[in-house]
DNA sequence: GCGACAG
DNA sequence: ATCTTGTCGC
């Protein structure tokens, strides 16, 4: 994927912060493609070598709704940031978009681990990256940043606003029958109502929707066998 | 000042 | 995220 714009993530947490601020201002929590004619969703995921020293990032792309891969990524980069609430981006970011610039397809959507615009500044991981490839972006997180919601009812399918101030900021969404809710949040060029229906489409009994899971998984293969030794890669287009 | 805090 | 043993449930 061409990464259309672009900027250093080598900065001092105050200059992150900054940053950010000015990156949420160009965020478009709307519009999107129609969840019934989506043909690629990718997902994203990094993951960290014991020391902490290796960031594995991992890009899958899913072919809709057979949900099968059609093609995967990966970028190994030493860990040039520390882990700060708020400023997760700055820590895998540099990794992400370096798989994300390996992949040849072009996705309709991208689905984050972490939140969307459900962050202190309005700028998760999925917004940020979702920004910097002018892709409609998805963040799904396992836990809220901020704000709060009600607890969705136990079946599949099942959502409660999550509020901040008032005001709705993401979905807590219920991907399985009596399973915690995962936390959805419009990252770029797309809607909540979008959004969420994505997830639940993708999401085939497990917590988690398919994209994540499968980008979490090639992170971890990544990681534990090295990435210059995976000769495999799934082509189409 | 105190607590909370994506991955 | 990673570290780290057993344990409850499908």
């Amino acid at each position: 994927m061409r990464i259309v714009h672009s900027h250093s993530f080598a900065l001092a947490p105050e200059e992150a912060v900054r940053l950010q601020q000015e990156l949420a201002a160009k965020i478009v929590p709307a519009g999107g493609p129609d969840p019934a004619e989506v043909r690629f969703v990718a997902g994203a995921d990094a993951s960290y070598t014991k020391g902490g020293g290796t960031i594995s990032a991992a890009v899958v792309v899913l072919k809709v709704p057979e949900l099968s891969i059609v093609e995967r990524a990966w970028a190994e980069l030493a860990v040039g940031f520390p882990y700060i609430p708020g400023l997760l981006t700055f820590r895998e970011g540099p990794a992400l978009l370096e798989a994300f610039g390996k992949i040849r397809a072009k996705p309709d959507v991208i689905l984050f681990d972490g939140q969307g615009i459900a962050h202190p500044r309005g700028l998760g991981i999925a917004s940020h990256i979702g920004l910097l490839l002018e892709t409609p972006s998805i963040g799904v997180a396992k836990r809220l940043l901020v704000g709060q919601a009600d607890e969705p009812g136990e079946k599949k399918g099942s959502i409660r606003p999550i509020r901040k101030n008032g005001e709705v900021i993401g979905m807590a969404v219920r991907t399985k029958d009596r399973v915690r809710p995962v936390y959805v949040s419009v990252g770029h060029r797309i809607d909540l109502e979008r959004a969420v229906a994505l997830v639940l489409k993708t999401a085939r009994g497990y917590r988690l929707p398919e994209p994540t899971r499968a980008a979490h998984r090639y992170a971890n293969e990544i990681r534990v066998r090295g990435g210059e030794r995976d000769v495999q890669r799934t082509l189409e287009e």
